[in-house]
DNA sequence: AATTATTCTTACAGTTGGCGTAAGGTTTCG
DNA sequence: CGAAACCTTACGCCAACTGTAAGAATAATT
């Protein structure tokens, strides 16, 4: 039995370089409840963006730096969560193409505070029910139900197979020094049996040779192993 | 191995009492490679959307008989697909009441075309990732993991147990024949053995208690079994 | 080429969870 | 009370997953 007690904290990461609107949105949030970080430096602003953690984005499309645009494309393809943007310009084709690099919402500036309130808290539960999709070159893992999805397969692993790969991917494209493995697998770096991971390692192999893919994982000979899953 | 090929037909049901603005919707959303279903009868319109399977609800909120409000809970409390409500209303109360029944978007009459497109799509998106979840009453069952979900609890059912369980919520409040539950879990209504059924229904009650919700199926002498989910 | 370290493969056994069968107990209703 | 309907428990089988062991294959080194 499982118990999912409680609502998670709710990271929001305001990206809005107007100061007074971005304490003004700051200030209608945490009434809400919800925690809120601002990015206030727009030099290197998907770094900061990702360094939250955030639970959802808050986006405007005018920035300094990199636009909005952009932003979200970027975002979108490291799986980060909910994006709903909230900007003053309100063509059509601006709110076509965000929503096309991956936006969840598209709203526009003035919003009425309760409505802008209840856009976040439908996005919140959507994506709270969605299945965490890591992520890598070609390869797509639902960490829960341990599927791997690529291209347009799919198959299931084990736990132990669904670990490896998840390090693996985390990883990619550096290398996964066994120590690590056997970290996550066995919660103990101080590895007695070297075999055990092998054994694993070549059932991971073969359960991906079942959708020919079983040549993604190289053996870095003494150090580790590698997911190469960009080319073929 | 899994095969998920091609793109499966997105049946859209229009729920609107305008027969030109229907036709009009209809029309685009053909032209754009939908198939699309309208109800003109709103007489018993749940029942109607419902036959239809809709893969998207459009719902209008002005209609004859039953309130667009009154739909979108009954369909959602249902677990039927995304609803995007369609409205010439376009008070702020109503687009925050629509939201809180279960809406997934609310757009306002005029829209052009291209932003009720990408909305569409975009919801499509978000429900192609989503866990297909069956909800009645207080249980919402996730088909495909067999988690089912209590107020702020959960647990993971068997595969016999989650179909059992499924034909029970489909079918709640009514009851369910012993005849029906020997077809879905053994294909066959001609049931030999009376007793494996109970078996199974022991042994879903037993899993079931583990949150207490056993006293919630009930037996019906001679006929089957019966979901009460709504009180406790 | 021979040796050695490293990695791979295969087979076997233990564990677990789910399921059907069988047998006996309990409840319900006339 | 007695029979029909229903419930419960125990047993054994099977499949999936995992760790262990032993030997084979591969790569690096001399």
């Amino acid at each position: 039995m499982k118990l999912s007690k409680g609502v998670d904290i709710v990271n929001i990461v305001i990206v809005e370089d107007d100061i007074f609107l971005r304490e003004e949105l700051q200030n209608i949030l945490q009434k809400e409840g919800y925690s809120v970080e601002s990015i206030s430096s727009f030099d290197t602003p998907l770094e900061a963006i990702i360094a939250c953690k955030p639970g959802l984005v808050l986006l405007d499309l005018n920035l300094p730096n990199l636009s909005g645009f952009q932003i979200c494309r970027h975002l979108k393809s490291k799986g980060i969560g909910p994006i709903l943007v909230l900007t003053a310009r309100n063509q059509i084709r601006d709110e076509l193409h965000a929503l096309e690099l991956g936006a969840d919402d598209f709203l526009t500036k003035p919003c009425h505070p309760k409505r802008l309130l209840a856009r976040i808290k439908k996005l919140q539960q959507l994506y709270a029910k969605m299945p965490v999709l890591l992520k890598s070159g070609m390869f797509q893992l639902d960490l829960k139900t341990h599927e791997l999805y690529v291209a347009e397969q799919s198959l299931l692993l084990s736990e132990n197979e669904s670990t490896m790969m998840k390090v693996l991917m985390q990883a990619a494209p550096s290398i996964v020094k066994k120590e690590q493995l056997f970290y996550e697998l066995w919660g103990s770096s101080a590895y007695v049996d070297q075999n055990i991971l092998q054994v694993n390692m070549t059932r991971l192999r073969k359960t991906l040779a079942k959708i020919e893919m079983a040549h993604h994982i190289k053996t870095i000979r003494g150090v580790g192993y590698q997911l190469a899953g960009h080319d073929s």
